[in-house]
This record gives structure tokens, sequence and C-alpha cells, in this order.
DNA sequence: ATATTATGTCGTATATTTACGACATACTTC
DNA sequence: GAAGTATGTCGTAAATATACGACATAATAT
């Protein structure tokens, strides 16, 4: 038996999943939102404004960093972190074009076999 | 010890964190451009043209139909499986109110602690 | 009524995610 | 070099997700 099965599905599919994936979890979308608002990049602090231990917080960093979404550079002591608003935004018009083919498509409508 | 933390984040991100769940899995979004591509709502048959049994698709149907991205209508023996296109549309402002936020935010730059 | 078909639910097994303490590492400071 | 600080990694435990066979249910067809 396998598991996470992906065989059978798209290349797109499979990505847009990954993305989705890296953001099902407040604790991201809240890391994501926080290095945005900062006006620089502040390193492991982040775990000061979460309500998760370090460690918590050091591993959903590293998820975000495997998938590029963010970057760490050593300086010193401290490790800053930013935002690849690059590939944020790459990934913002995958999600649009997929949104955008979701409810652009023919609806159900009273003239078709079942009215959802 | 508490799994899956919630407290501590904000409404929005726990709602975003939850719609990008249901996307975070080739299955239901091959499900999601299975119903747009097609003109009718179609039942359950989406099984034949996932690589899954109809066993685990259904589950992914749940799962999708638990947050109201579609819903199913009982049609005799078939039930037929529709977009909520108004829900979509809604979530799709909501990516991308949280991707505009996260790339438009103050870049790292080279003024900055780091230069990532 | 019985068989057939479409669908959902239950049980179960495995994989993955989430969470955190304890430890290791590396850099700075004294 | 010793002490302190910031960070990552390891180990581990619990929760959740994924996958599917087997069974239950309900509508249709014969």
């Amino acid at each position: 038996m396998t598991y996470a099965k992906t065989t059978g599905f798209t290349a797109d599919q499979q990505y847009l999943a990954r993305m989705a994936k890296a953001l099902a979890h407040p604790a991201r979308v809240a890391i994501i939102e926080l290095l945005a608002s900062k006006h620089t990049c502040i390193s492991g602090n982040i775990a000061a404004e979460l309500p998760l231990s370090r460690t918590t917080v050091s591993q959903h960093l590293q998820e975000l960093k495997a998938l590029d979404l963010i970057r760490g550079e050593i300086d010193g002591l401290t490790v800053c972190y930013c935002l690849n608003t690059e590939l944020l935004q790459r990934v913002h018009q995958q999600f649009t074009a997929f949104f955008i083919g979701a409810t652009s498509g023919a609806a159900c409508g009273p003239d078709d076999a079942c009215a959802c």
C-alpha cells in the first residue's frame, strides 16, 4: 500500500497541492504575514510572537524554507529570514489561475440534471 | 499536550489555513478541476477518472463538502456534485489578499541588516 | 421480491504532521 | 578559554491524514 499517492495527477496539481499544504497551518500563515509586516527580515525571535515553542516554529520555518518560500541568511549569531517574494508572486498566479478555472466554468443551473 | 493548536492565531489565519488544507492534496485539486470542467455536475464516477479507489475519493469528497466548497444533491440512484462557486470566489479573494500582503510588503533589500 | 447499481460508512493499517524537551553547534563576549 | 546566546537537530509522543476492503443502505430494474 502506498500512501500520499501522487501517480496519476498532473505536475500542476501536485505543485498546487504542495504549495497549499505550506499554507495549511495557521502558524505558517502567521509566519509569512509576520515576515511581510516587518520592515527588516526578523530572525528566529519569530517564536516570541507565536503561541508555539521555539522548536515548533523552527520546524515550520524549515518547511517553508524547503519549498523556497522563505530564505534564511546567517548573520553572526542570528538568522535572518525573508520572504521569497518572486516565488510568492508566481504561486499567487497559479492559485489565481486555479480559482478562475474553478469559478468561471459552467456552473450547475436549472437546466442541468440536478439543481445544486 | 495539545495538537493542532489554534489558540493565539487570528480567525483569518485559521480560516485561510483550513481552506489551504482543502487544496493540500492533488486529489482534491483534481476533483475541483473535474467538477469545473464538466458541463453538468457529475456524480461519483469521479472515482473512475482518478487513480484512487472509490472509497478514498468519497472521503475526499466529504472533506470538500464539510467545508461547503462542493455540494451534493441526491438524484435517484446517483449523487450530483457541484462546486460552490460563490464560496470559491470568496476564498479566492482571501488568498489574493494574503498574497498581495505578502508580496507587496517591504522586501529585504541591500539597506537592511541582511541581504537575502 | 430479487438482483443490480450507486453511494456512503466503518474498521483498520500505515504515513505524515504537529508539538516540544533535550541536546548539539556555532558565534559572540568577557 | 569560559560563559552566554541564538539557532538547528534529534528523539519521541500524540494527532491527523491517506488509502482501501468490507459492509450497509437506498433506489432502480427485472
